[in-house]
DNA sequence: TGGCCTCGAGTTCA
DNA sequence: CTCGAGGCCA
């Protein structure tokens, strides 16, 4: 052997073990700098001495050139599927049937999570990786021995040397959790296709022609079977054949455990399932074996699954389902809003029928289109979204989605988003958003529509039974057109609108039935719009609906004007004057006042009425918390959060909604949630209850 | 001018 | 809850 042959050969090894140790025992012990520096030095040498080229070297990962089109492969061992079980009751007439065949309830099984990904066969020949392939039918898959050889925890050659001379090991082409995120955050900047799971993003990489697209993913590998085994002998139990592959470089799941008997395996579902968002990979279920072949024998299959495994599944928290129709929707500052409708379908325990699209980027990135059959989650365990195509299931008619031009309620042109990009010296530029309006205006009904259920709601004048059907109807049959008009609604003019509704809906209430009519809700109505007369002038404020002034603006405007008369009166320089008013927020505020029919609806307000009183005008924060910011988190037992932030106004705090190093310190209640995870992390000192309500005690504000 | 830190606005369902 | 953008500070 020349000199050079040997340093090949001694190079290969070296890479491989690295491979190892870094892909599959995630313990790798050099630097990357050194490693390159090792592959480098092997290409270099492969490429001066092309005779000595061999494909289960290292190079050659991504040696093959892309193939025209896939392979069919025959399974000669098939690839059965197994079936599921949704509760331990499953489990347990799984066990309980297996105890009963082999005769004892002490059954041991091999258990390990069942990876959402992709189930794939890697055939051996003498140790080397001859060909990978998908699973197909069952019976037929797909040559993807070109992107498997690229998948890095996949070893080219087998170590060791007591392994069968043909060995076709199974498992699960996977793509680990923040692998795929980074990868779709890369495509999302680049305003490329995302895809909808890690599942897909697999699949999609391993069914590529060329391999160097699978290449540039980021794959990896468990082995969790075999298939067919000539030339050698297996152990007699599952567990002893894993620590074999284990042995032979093979990657194997590192949860892979036994259990014993249903009880032992309902435990590791919990365990597992505990453990669930913290696994660096998808899983849908944990997976069940017994452990002895002999017994694996004796149990047998039922038509295409084995009797002697099972999968048993978590509950999905992402579903498909089909997407319907795309709505749009008028907010009530007549930004244009699509809506996914969606076949309803439960996510996480709740039936999900709509999902937000947000804007036509997010459309256009996503490429939804109706008919698709799309992945819906729902983010943050509450919001549902839709975060996927599954671009196999489009039909062959389905035509990308357009916005419309006119606003589907009053027929106006939209414009897309006229929102003030910055102050520049020429002025205020304006420039193009993401977002479409409708330029209706007060002319709008959807717009019309929402600036009262803003009105009415809590945070505003907080009118209690008015809810948004109601209002719906009471703008649709034009008894109010403004939020004034609430405060001039007649007993006769609700039950007038309530007996049009009827009508309309084809619906008899069953008073009316009994021939009298009921009235009392329309008095506890108007009982409720009296009762929200008396108010504050920051609600005023928020209430009204002023562009770019929510809850925290509202009330800046109102400490420091004390009055509606000083604020409409106040020019721009003036209300740049208030701390976090700039030039854009100031304008729309003047704009606002100089509108004659704002100016209308105050009047009228205030005729109906509608009374808050006025203060002195308050330009510093004063109190023993003067200056501090503080944060709200999770819930509290003593007192709502509400009531907690104005405690702490009350002495000069300010209570703002996300937390940064800026903030004083963090109040966290029961159950909080990422605002603790961010305060820990910025080390933010964090009040539990007990402390945050000794604080209050100590400035004579606690409850 | 860029990079935080906030706030505003829109969103789902029981 | 998340995204986008206004305001402020360096």
């Amino acid at each position: 052997m020349s000199d050079a042959a040997r340093r090949i050969e001694a190079l290969r090894r070296e890479i491989e073990g690295h491979n190892h140790r870094y892909h599959v025992l995630d313990a790798p012990t050099i630097p990357d700098i050194a490693y390159d520096r090792l592959v480098r030095e092997l290409e270099a040498l492969e490429a001066a001495h092309p005779e000595l080229q061999s494909p289960d070297s290292p190079t050659r990962r991504v040696g093959a050139s892309p193939v025209a089109e896939f392979a069919e492969v025959r399974h000669r061992v098939p690839m059965l599927s197994l079936s599921n079980a949704f509760a331990d009751d499953e489990v347990e007439t799984f066990v309980a049937r297996i105890a009963e065949k082999v005769g004892t309830a002490e059954v041991d099984f091999s258990v390990e999570p069942k990876l959402d990904g992709l189930a794939i066969s890697l055939l051996y020949e003498d140790g080397v990786l001859v060909r990978g392939a998908t699973r197909g039918d069952g019976e037929t898959g797909e040559d993807v021995t070109h992107s498997v050889r690229t998948v890095r925890s996949v070893p080219l050659r087998l170590r060791g040397d007591d392994w069968p001379r043909t060995l076709e090991v199974r498992g699960e082409v996977y793509m680990p959790r923040a692998g795929f995120e980074a990868m779709n955050a890369q495509a999302r900047e680049r305003g490329e296709k995302v895809f909808a799971n890690p599942r897909n993003a697999a699949a999609g990489s391993l069914r590529q022609l060329d391999p160097k697209i699978a290449a540039s993913r980021p794959l990896a590998f468990f082995a969790y079977s075999v298939g067919l085994v000539e030339g050698g002998a297996l152990p007699d139990r599952h567990t002893a054949t894993l620590a074999h592959l284990r042995a032979w470089g093979l990657p194997v799941c590192p949860e892979a455990d036994v259990a014993v008997g249903a009880a032992g395996c309902l435990d590791y579902f919990r365990r597992i399932g505990a453990r669930r968002d913290t696994l660096p990979y998808e899983i849908d279920g944990v997976v069940y074996k017994v452990d002895r072949y002999d017994w694996q024998q004796a149990l047998g299959f039922v038509s295409r699954a084995p009797r002697w495994a099972i999968a048993h599944k978590y509950p999905a928290r992402e579903e498909m389902t089909v997407l319907e129709a795309i709505d749009v929707q008028v907010g009530r500052t007549g930004a244009i809003t699509p809506v996914a409708r969606l076949k309803p379908v439960p996510v996480a325990g709740v039936v999900v029928t709509n999902a937000t699209l947000h804007n036509e980027d997010q459309i256009r990135r996503l490429d939804v289109r109706v008919g698709d059959t799309v992945v819906v989650r729902r983010a943050g365990d509450v919001i549902p979204e839709v975060v996927g195509v599954v671009a196999e299931r489009r039909p062959p008619d389905a035509t990308p989605w357009t916005m419309p031009t006119t606003c589907p309620v009053c027929g106006s042109r939209l414009e897309r988003g006229k929102k003030v990009a910055r102050q520049t010296k020429a002025g205020i530029e304006y420039e193009d958003s993401a977002v479409l309006t409708c330029t209706g205006g007060l002319f709008c009904a959807a717009q019309v529509r929402e600036r009262i259920i803003h009105f009415a709601s809590r945070r505003a004048m907080d009118i209690e039974g008015l809810g948004d059907r109601f209002i719906e109807d009471l703008v649709e049959f034009g008894f109010v057109e403004t939020p004034a008009d609430l405060y001039a609604l007649t007993l006769d003019d609700l039950l007038a609108m309530k007996r049009r509704a009827d009508e309309r809906d084809g619906t008899t209430p069953e008073t009316v039935k009994k021939g009298k009519v009921a009235s009392k809700w329309a008095e506890n109505l108007l009982g409720a719009i009296d009762a929200s007369r008396a108010t504050t002038l920051e609600r005023v404020l928020f209430a009204l609906g002023i562009r770019d002034v929510g809850e925290s603006t509202a009330k800046a405007l109102a400490r420091w004007f004390g009055s509606l008369e000083a604020l409409a009166a106040a020019d721009e320089a003036a209300l740049m004057a208030v701390p976090d008013i700039g030039p854009i927020v100031a304008a729309h505020v003047v704009a606002f006042f100089a509108e004659p029919h704002n100016r209308e609806v105050v009047e009228r307000l205030r005729e109906r009425g509608v009374r808050w009183p006025d203060q002195a005008p308050q330009r510093t924060a004063e109190g023993p918390l003067a200056g501090q910011t503080v944060v709200l988190t999770g819930t509290l037992s003593s007192m709502g959060r509400d009531d907690a932030k104005e405690r702490l106004e009350a002495l000069g705090a300010k209570a703002a909604g996300s937390v940064s190093k800026k903030t004083t310190f963090v109040v966290a209640g029961a159950e909080a949630g990422s605002k603790l995870d961010k305060a820990n992390e910025l080390g933010v000192p964090v009040l539990d209850e007990e402390a945050f309500l000794d604080l209050l005690r100590r400035h004579g504000a606690a409850p």
